[in-house]
RNA sequence: GCCGCGAUAGCUCAGUGGUAGAGCGCAUCCUUGGUAAGGCUGAGGUCCAGGGUUCGAAUCCCUGUCGUGGCACCA
């Protein structure tokens, strides 16, 4: 009896994989496709237990499907630009491209252990010329279409990158990766009219029936679709200069207008800074405005502070009546038309302003049951559905009606029309970066900017820039931009700034389907495999990357480039891989591999390994190098097996939910491996004879073999891959209770059946355990070809069914029916079984419920 | 403030109207020529709390508590 060894085993069998080219995709019309990608990774150098997860769910994925008959696509790339090879370079002296590379094959060979399903023939990094090259194209093609601009404006400006920073960029007023608080300046920049596509971009998310509501519900937060009301107010007395046709306002609340009761600008307003011009006054009170920081803690507490104008404007839908002009440090200038009214009794700002301001409150949405004559404010506004009330002809509608009433009226008057505002900004794509896909236009005194002709393309990056101090160093190149113009022939220099590395990751995916193309897409490849059937990845890039994807998906269709207006059809979001965290007495943190835990009853210590001093045990927390609580996947892989180490991340919590790594569940794992392999290895050769006794025990294993198809199947077709891991946990401990060893005919046939079975379904989980045990039980060929198992739905279901009897909803008892059988007759068998009987002795029976196959239960009293 | 998600065995989680479950861990015992072990048996639950609907609620509805994610002076 020989015992399982995965450092054989595994690589034999990856070896035979690539010998063989068993994962190619090949475009077969013959067969369904099926796109399976997990988000490309970054080659910071090495893998950690996220990407662990990571891929080893999609190959699931993939292997599944395959057995299942799909041709499959399932590639691998890099997403290699970006600032951690500059650092690298500025800390350290190395060359960002030769780090960048060097790491990719670090991970590439690491990931290869993983003996993941992937066809390495189409493998690519965004740092290769060939295809920031194409990129170059695109960018191109989508300046033509009018969908990249340049124009001046107010930026994110990360001091410690010392870019630009997308708004999607920003967290909490920080950086997204230096966590430095960002500065707004005011700079030339690049963008994409991603605006364009808000409407789209927001109704197209109802197709997106297979991704998670959550992801769906951020995107929809984010783009921040309002429909509402734009108009103008006219100016009592004289307008100010330039603002003859009246001041323009945005509001949600139109149904609300006979609620006004002030006007109130942004400091950055054009008005305020025209007031501003000639008072010193209001001078003062702009420039505390801006003061004020951008921090959330800042702006939570921060007191609603105005300043009257003194100016006043006139009620749309009544002349006679005049509302006062403030400038309020709470209205945003970028927001709608930077100017709104006020309406205190329906809205909470606008009510701690009037209140410190001693401004009118005057409901005019009465809740329902409330008198109006004793309706009141106090210090909540009213936010909930009613009748309109106080407002002329608005009286006695409800919201909805008079939001449309106030529309149509403001639109015959000509003083405004319904409208749609977006939270969502252009998207700014220049960063002053060096390691990055250059933007393909040359600036001319002459012309301008001028974008390349595609014959130019690619502009490739310099290979000797210098990282020795902060800045662009492709800025700094003395030689790299310095060119000439394609419209005059004069002297020009190219743009230095790159393009967000989230530019590089917008359509990297349609790139996959032929990644040796001559044009940036080869759009009969991309028809035959976009969409990608399933993306998975992290949650992370709920808004950023994925938003990104969407809208460069959009342009590219339109531009005719892609046959698809979505890229992912099903998105998957997995869950982090956390780890208990240990930390010294004196509060340094510790790793994992230098801690022993010690289980004493129900209570749990930990101590250093070295010495034996105590250790402090602390939260599970995600896996990272602050924390100390990473566990290295190569040093799993060389004690357990990459087998065992999939299983694991896969079995332990639902995917879509954080999983936390632990020796001991690691070690289950493990054994796990081995008890497979026993099994398999004491199972004799050939297919057994199903003739002779012992029939039952044949029948129970066959039984159970249809019904663990059935359910391994149902658990990987909804994701729910740890459960259908039970299963197979649960089916194993039922194989070991009807041993081959002095098994009968019928039962080693069983077991036969069901051992094949076992090898095809652990296959997507363990798949080099699999064909070691395919191998054993003679299956044709390797199992990573084999078809998946099919099930005889029959011998899934039980014949005979025992159904509890419930009296008045408490079990008192249980009967046995053939399934399927009627209600008429499982109710005769429960009052013919003579405990129920005793049970309804001098109770009358009012009512008996029997719900087939599952309960019965007799209502008596 | 707005929009979500979660709470079931010591741990990680299934179960979503119908008998409370799995894996790991734990305990007892057996084996010690599968030995960085293997096996038998077992203990362990107020299904977060309260109310409602129902013949019947862990499951559906309402309220609350705790934890957690996203958005947010967005008019």
């Amino acid at each position: 009896m020989a015992r399982y060894n995965p450092k054989e085993t595994e690589p034999k069998w990856r070896k035979a994989w690539a010998d063989t080219d068993a994962f190619r995709a090949v475009m077969d019309p013959s067969k369904p496709k099926y796109y399976v990608l997990e988000m490309f990774p970054y080659p910071s150098g090495r893998l950690h237990m996220g990407h662990v997860r990571n891929y080893a769910l999609g190959d699931v994925i993939a292997r599944f499907k395959r057995a299942r008959g799909f041709s499959v696509l399932h590639p691998m790339g890099w997403d290699a630009f970006g600032l951690p090879a500059e650092n690298a370079a500025m800390e350290r002296g190395v060359d960002p491209k030769g780090w960048t590379y060097d790491n990719i094959a670090r991970m590439r060979a690491e990931l290869k252990e993983l003996g993941l399903s992937i066809d390495w023939s189409r493998e690519f990094a965004t740092c290769d010329v060939a295809y920031y090259g194409q990129q170059q194209a695109l960018f191109l093609d989508l300046f033509a279409r009018g969908l990249v601009y340049r124009r001046e404006g107010m930026v994110n400006w990360d001091p410690v990158d010392m870019t630009v920073l997308a708004n999607e960029q920003v967290v909490d007023g920080r950086g997204w990766r230096s966590g430095a608080v960002v500065e707004k300046r005011k700079l030339n920049q690049w963008f994409m009219r991603i605006t364009n596509y808000a409407d789209q971009l927001t109704d197209d998310l109802a197709t997106l029936d297979r991704w998670p509501e959550k992801v769906r519900v951020m995107q929809e937060n984010w783009i921040g679709r309002s429909k509402g009301l734009t108009f103008s107010f006219e100016f009592a007395g004289e307008p100010p200069r330039g603002f003859d046709k009246g001041l323009e306002v945005y509001t949600t609340r139109p149904d609300t207008l006979f609620g006004a009761s002030f006007v109130a600008i942004a400091a950055d307003h054009p008005l305020a800074e025209r007031v501003a011009a000639a008072d010193v006054a209001a001078q003062a009170f702009i420039a505390e405005c801006k003061k004020g920081g951008a921090s959330q803690a800042e702006i939570d507490t921060a007191e609603k502070l105005g300043f009257d104008t003194g100016i006043r404007v006139k009620h749309p839908f009544d002349p006679s009546w005049e509302l006062p002009i403030w400038i309020a440090n709470f209205v945003l200038m970028d927001y709608g038309a930077g100017a709104l009214f006020g309406c205190p009794a329906h809205d909470q700002r606008d009510l701690d302003f009037a209140h410190k301001y001693k401004l009118p409150v005057t409901p005019v949405v009465l809740p329902p049951g409330e008198d109006p004559e004793t309706f009141a404010i106090g210090d909540e506004p009213y936010l909930g559905p009613g009748t309109i009330y106080h407002s002329r002809f608005l009286d006695g509608l409800d919201i909805e009606a008079a939001k449309t009433a106030a529309i149509a009226r403001m639109e015959e008057l000509g003083q405004g029309q319904g409208a749609t505002v977006f939270r969502l900004r252009d998207w700014g794509v220049a960063r002053q970066r060096a390691w990055g896909c250059p933007i393909p236009v040359v600036h001319c005194d002459k012309d301008g900017v001028v974008p390349l002709p595609r014959s130019a393309l690619p502009v490739a990056l310099p290979d000797d820039l210098e990282f020795g101090k902060p800045g662009n160093a492709l800025a700094r190149h003395p030689t790299w931009k310095h060119t000439i113009c394609p419209r005059c022939g004069g002297p020009a220099t190219r743009e230095v700034d790159t393009l967000d590395t989230f530019v590089d990751s917008s359509w990297y995916f349609a790139r996959f389907a032929n990644p040796d193309a001559a044009e940036p897409i080869d759009k009969q490849a991309a028809d035959y495999w976009l969409p990608v059937d399933q993306y998975i990845g992290g949650i992370e890039h709920a808004v950023l990357h994925l938003l990104y994807a969407r809208f460069v998906t959009k342009a590219l269709a339109d531009d005719g480039q892609l046959g698809v207006r979505e890229p992912f059809a099903g998105l998957f979001t997995q869950g982090m891989v956390t780890h208990e965290t240990y930390r010294r007495q004196s509060g340094e943190w510790l790793e994992p591999k230098d801690v022993e835990v010690i289980v004493e009853g129900k209570a749990r210590r930990a101590r250093l390994v070295e010495n034996g001093a105590e250790v402090v045990i602390g939260d599970v927390e995600k896996m990272s190098k602050s924390k100390r609580n990473t566990v290295a996947p190569e040093e799993i892989f060389d004690v357990y097996g990459v087998d065992a180490a999939r299983l694991f991340v896969l079995s332990d919590s639902p995917p879509e939910r954080d999983a936390q790594w632990s020796n001991a569940g690691v070690q289950g794992a493990w054994r796990f491996v081995n008890r497979v392999w026993e099994e398999f290895d004491s199972q004799p050769d050939g297919a057994g004879s199903p003739t002779g006794g012992g029939g039952e025990a044949a029948v129970a294993v066959r039984r159970a073999t249809h019904k663990l198809t059935r359910q391994v199947t149902e658990a990987i077709d909804t994701f729910r891959f740890n459960s259908g891991i039970a299963r197979l946990y649960e089916f194993l401990n039922l194989l070991k209770a009807n041993p081959a060893a002095g098994a009968s005919g019928p039962l080693l046939a069983a077991r036969h059946e069901a051992l094949s079975a076992f090898a095809r379904l652990i296959a997507p989980f363990t798949p080099h355990l699999a064909e070691e045990c395919w191998a054993r039980v003679g299956g044709g060929g390797m199992v990573a070809m084999a078809d998946w198992p099919a099930f005889d739905i029959a011998l899934t279901e039980d014949a005979v069914r025992v159904l509890p009897v419930q009296v008045n909803g408490k079990r008192r008892g249980e009967i046995s029916a053939p399934a399927g059988a009627s209600a008429a007759d499982v109710e005769k068998i429960v009052l013919d079984d003579p405990e129920i009987a005793r049970r309804l002795e001098g109770l009358t029976i009012r009512k008996v419920i029997v719900v087939p196959d599952r309960i019965v239960n007799i209502v008596a009293a």
